[in-house]
DNA sequence: CGAGAGGTGATTTTT
DNA sequence: TCACCTCTCG
């Protein structure tokens, strides 16, 4: 309650969300209008007020730092008591829940695997490749496949509704493709990252009995990013709260930039639709930005239609005027941006964190980073390859997953012969014909006795040999309450750290990889030392969780010390910072071409809101006349937004000077930090 | 089976 | 331009 006193009063818009809890809810919350404070707070008030124990309320939001971060700041409203047993996680890691608690309603077996992006299209060039779709055709059809298998999952179709809906000739081909991918990932004893929502929706569609559980069990859910939802989870979030509607969605449609992921931001609207007494509260005061920053994200906003008409405001003051910087080309603009973000920096006495460059596409990351390497800036570097696409934690995860399920036939195809143990393709084919007609996994085949008769003598011996490795650490790991050494020891006894050294082309490359190792390793710790619950103190239960946590990103967080951050539009989304750069205001990058084509330019412009939004104090958008396209160098128009911004509310600069000619740029370089450096003291 | 040569394509990616 | 993939040859 003393908590409670200290904390600074809500505005009379935040109040009426929080208090609201007499049915359906939908906040339309606004970039940078306190709507996490309001979510939080809603959740101690719903504890403290209104008799709902914290066990009885489930949170939903997209990623883990977001469940974090809430489940953080609510820990901070509740004492520990009025706090124990509350969900606040992931739409997947939810799903992954549910499917664990009611497994014997499910397709699945204990200890499912989860298949990562990768093994899912792994496991479809495999199956095309049994359909006999080689070469470059399989290339362009398999990335197509993924999306539209995505897709029909997402839409609740299952392969034999594919099938007959199917549009075309090549959209029938795919759906067969989908029935196959289907059937295979459950003989994997299997799912996908999507079979995570898809699963328990249908189980909860299907199964009436399960659903009053579960809607009798939340009595409250609370969404986050509701205009992120696709079908199926806004199918799922329909199921859980039941006709009563007790739920407080929070969203904003003008921040929708993954529809091209399957999000459907009239899932907005729709819940109007299918909640007639929905209340709509609107969250427009923002308390992040200056009004110029506002004003600018609003009249670049304005010129897409709108289903909840919105219009931030500030008190924050006027603030700096926006700048234009129009460079000669991508060179160019880096340059500049980084030699402005230093003069300002230095001129202010800001630290590096202050700032972040925003652009459309990551390669446009390179060139800054040359640029800020050569001036001695430390930077952040977010997004690229996350932690579980690593090969070496594949790899090492891959031996992991084939431990806890003997079934998971794409753990075993990755790293049968990872490091090499001479098993070929051809002894592959081999043995997965052997398995198809025996009905055995892979690994089961492997250690089949009957097949020698089938392969020669070296082969299947090599193929015994690897079947009793695994099946004598799954017998060593089962039970073992301290699993962490004897995985090290494993993992040794297969050679793969000397494959490691062998593989590393520096003694740097061999260090990182080392390093991820370790820090899979201690995290497998660490989640075993954490878990609540006993019978999650096991190798098994932290496996199948481990691929749903955002590792590197927690990793990246804890050593975060003071970096420029550079960021794509996408990755900024929920961020903020004072100073905001960004890059590449040019037609057929933002908005980018592809998006031009499909028609599809008013998520564009969201992306465009999205960037404005995060930047507290300054703005600064720039431009190149000309870049880099493939090899040469092309001419570049003006972004349509600039013309969308508020002329009066803009400073146009640059291009003016023609570069000093003759000059090393890291000698200029250099002169230009030195100069700075003797204006500072 | 593995190392090099040549060819090709290049948005965004919460889980 | 460059990185990654594929194909081929030893």
């Amino acid at each position: 309650m003393s908590s409670f006193r200290s904390l600074p009063p809500l505005n009379p818009r935040q109040q009426e969300a929080h208090d609201y809890i007499q049915g359906p809810l939908l906040v339309l919350a606004g970039a940078g209008s306190g709507k996490t404070a309001v979510i939080t707070r809603k959740i101690a008030h719903l504890v403290q007020h209104c008799q709902i124990p914290a066990y009885r309320i489930t949170a939903m939001t997209f990623t883990n730092k977001a469940a974090r971060e809430m489940k953080e700041r609510v820990s901070k409203l509740l004492p520990a008591d009025q706090l124990k047993g509350l969900t606040v996680s992931t739409f997947h890691n939810f799903g992954l829940n549910l499917l664990r608690l009611e497994l014997k309603h499910t397709p699945l077996k204990p200890n499912f695997s989860i298949m990562d992006a990768d093994d899912c299209k792994r496991l479809l060039m495999d199956l095309m490749q049994r359909d006999n779709l080689s070469g470059a055709e399989s290339k362009e059809l398999i990335n197509k496949a993924i999306r539209r298998i995505s897709d029909w999952k997402n839409d609740l179709l299952d392969p034999q509704q594919a099938i007959a809906t199917a549009e075309s000739p090549e959209d029938l081909q795919l759906a067969h493709l989908y029935e196959l991918y289907e059937r295979n990932i459950r003989a994997y004893n299997a799912v996908d990252f999507d079979d995570l929502i898809v699963l328990p929706t249908r189980l909860l569609q299907d199964n009436a009995e399960l659903r009053e559980k579960w809607q009798h069990r939340i009595r409250y859910l609370l969404v986050d990013e509701y205009q992120d939802t696709n079908t199926a989870q806004y199918m799922l979030v329909k199921l859980l709260v039941g006709v009563l509607g007790r739920f407080t969605a929070v969203g904003d449609d003008d921040q929708s930039i993954y529809a091209w992921r399957g999000a459907k931001p009239e899932n907005m609207a729709l819940l109007a639709e299918d909640f007639p007494s929905l209340k709509v509260v609107k969250l427009e005061q923002n308390y992040r930005s200056t009004s110029r920053i506002l004003k600018a994200a609003n009249s670049v906003i304005t010129n897409n239609p709108h289903l909840f008409e919105k219009s931030l405001w500030s008190d924050k003051g006027h603030g700096e005027v926006i700048r234009v910087i129009t460079c000669r080309n991508d060179d160019d603009e880096a340059e500049r941006i980084v030699h402005d973000l230093m003069t300002h920096k230095l001129m202010n006495g800001k630290t590096w964190q202050d700032y972040a460059v925003l652009y459309r596409g990551n390669f446009q990351a390179r060139v800054l980073e040359t640029q800020l390497r050569e001036m001695q800036i430390p930077y952040k570097l977010s997004g690229g390859t996350s932690f579980f696409a690593r090969t070496e934690i594949k790899d090492v995860m891959s031996y992991l997953r084939l431990i806890i399920n003997p079934d998971d036939d794409s753990a075993f195809l990755r790293i049968i012969n990872t490091p090499k143990r001479a098993i070929g393709p051809s002894t592959l084919e081999k043995l997965g014909l052997f398995a198809q007609e025996s009905q055995l996994s892979l690994l089961a085949a492997a250690g089949d006795q009957r097949l020698a008769m089938a392969l020669p003598k070296k082969a299947a011996s090599q193929l015994h040999e690897f079947a009793e490795f695994i099946e004598q650490y799954t017998r060593d790991l089962h039970d073992n309450d301290e699993p962490v050494p004897l995985v090290r020891q494993m993992i040794n006894e297969t050679g793969y750290i000397d494959y490691i050294r062998e593989q590393a082309s520096t003694p740097q490359a061999e260090k990182v990889r080392m390093d991820n190792l370790e820090s899979l390793f201690s995290s497998i710790q660490n989640l075993i030392n954490r878990a609540e619950d006993v019978n999650e103190r096991n190798i098994e239960s932290v496996i199948r969780k481990l691929v749903l946590l955002d590792l590197l990103d927690q990793q990246q967080e804890a050593e975060d010390t003071d970096k420029v951050n550079l960021m794509t539009l996408h990755a900024a989304k929920g961020l903020e910072f004072p100073f905001v750069y960004i890059m590449g205001l040019e037609e057929d990058l933002l908005p980018h071409k592809n998006s031009i084509a499909a028609d599809t330019v008013e998520e564009e412009r969201r992306l465009m809101y999205v960037g404005i939004t995060r930047a507290r104090q300054e703005l600064t958008l720039t431009l190149a006349e000309q870049r880099r396209a493939g090899g040469n160098m092309k001419q570049s128009t003006p972004s349509r937004f600039l013309d969308e911004l508020p002329a009066e509310e803009l400073e146009w600069s640059g291009k003016k000077k023609a570069k000093l000619s003759n000059v090393d740029p890291k000698e200029q370089a250099k002169a230009y930090l030195a100069n700075l450096k003797a204006l500072m003291k």
